[in-house]
DNA sequence: ATTTCAATCTTGACAGCGCTAAGATAAATG
DNA sequence: CATTTATCTTAGCGCTGTCAAGATTGAAAT
């Protein structure tokens, strides 16, 4: 009654994620097709449409298991750190190494066109717990102030902003196609987390 | 023999950019449709291929645009400052307004997947024009140092970073989702450029 | 003024897309 | 073994990007 294996696939919803973010991985977001994601599948046209709504849904699947992997990762990353400044900058950090990493899903993530349709659901729930993660990251570096603090609110703001624009402008393209681009992402992310974020 | 006027339009190929960005502002880049697009200017399907090779051709032509604009953003914003440090402040916020107030440009400029499709084009070269502007604005604030200096560097990658990533969390949703939604646009501003870039 | 001509647009068609309805098949249950 | 339920397939709709072929037009040439 559960999840019993059908008769093709012992669990074509995994395979279609994994396909689907493969496929991305190649030939971009915007190239995705459900027919081609269930055709490498080896699947028919319509199978999918039994594990997932419409197409919006699969993606939906794919940006919150990324969404569930970034946290994961903010996780480890603050584990391995001492004091809360090191966490938060560890953090950071971690949110550039996913993007970087694991791009076709942070693609996916950064584009809630494509998964939040309809219904009042304005974004992922998960993107918001992650969220969460960074902006308790920025309270604990200031534990005298409350946490809705200007100070920690222009805090969060920024590192955020960093973090993801930087990761967008690299992934994309435009940071490799200018004179920055001269210089290797090693030595790019040293100078992001140079300039303090506060 | 030039650009004479066809026997329906005066000049199609500017309605279908109109016409096409009046479309992406209502229902987002990704419903963006060549048959609507023709259909709105009351044109027939094929009618947009005289004037544009493809699809990706008509986006170009938008993302063209939207960087000349900004680029006398640019200068305007300059142009209306003193010192070489308020200028470059003033062509941040040039940067955040632009894609603010021209948010349809803005998502396809900041999609070089859709139009950069093919041979050596890895980037718009008129965006190429916009950075060295941003380039240019930083360096001049420090005129005692080379323009490839690790510095200057530093600089112009954390005003970018800062900026782009700002305006893509804004007009894509997630910072409205979050409780930094709950402060209004001038004052995330006002934090955004409150901690110096340098 | 008529002819000619190149630029511009239309019609019609093709393969591929998301999605749905109806039927087939395999696995689980009785 | 029979039945039921979950899973998948086949067939088809209206939409998309793109192209080939033909129609229409304004302007240049005579």
């Amino acid at each position: 009654m559960a999840k019993a294996r059908g008769y093709h696939h012992g669990s074509l919803r995994r395979a279609l994620i994994e396909t689907g973010l493969a496929l991305i991985s190649e030939k971009g977001v915007s190239a995705f097709t459900l027919r081609e994601v269930a055709k490498c599948a080896g699947v028919s046209t319509a199978a999918p449409y039994y594990h997932f709504k419409n197409k919006a849904e699969l993606l939906e699947g794919m940006a919150a298991e990324g969404w569930r992997m970034m946290g994961e990762g903010f996780e480890a990353a603050a584990a391995a750190e001492e004091t809360p400044m090191a966490k938060l900058i560890a953090i950071g950090g971690a949110y550039v190494n996913f993007a970087l990493e694991h791009t076709p899903y942070f693609r996916v993530m950064s584009r809630p066109d494509l998964y939040c349709t309809e219904e009042g659901m304005e974004y992922s729930d998960i993107g918001l717990d992650v969220f969460a993660m960074l902006e308790s990251a920025v309270a604990n570096c200031f534990p005298e102030k409350e946490s809705d603090d200007p100070f920690i609110q222009e805090t969060v703001l920024n590192a955020w902003v960093r973090v993801h624009g930087f990761s967008t402008l690299w992934i994309d393209g435009p940071i490799k196609a200018t004179s920055l681009g001269k210089l290797g992402i090693e030595e790019l992310m040293k100078m992001l987390f140079k300039t303090p974020v506060f």
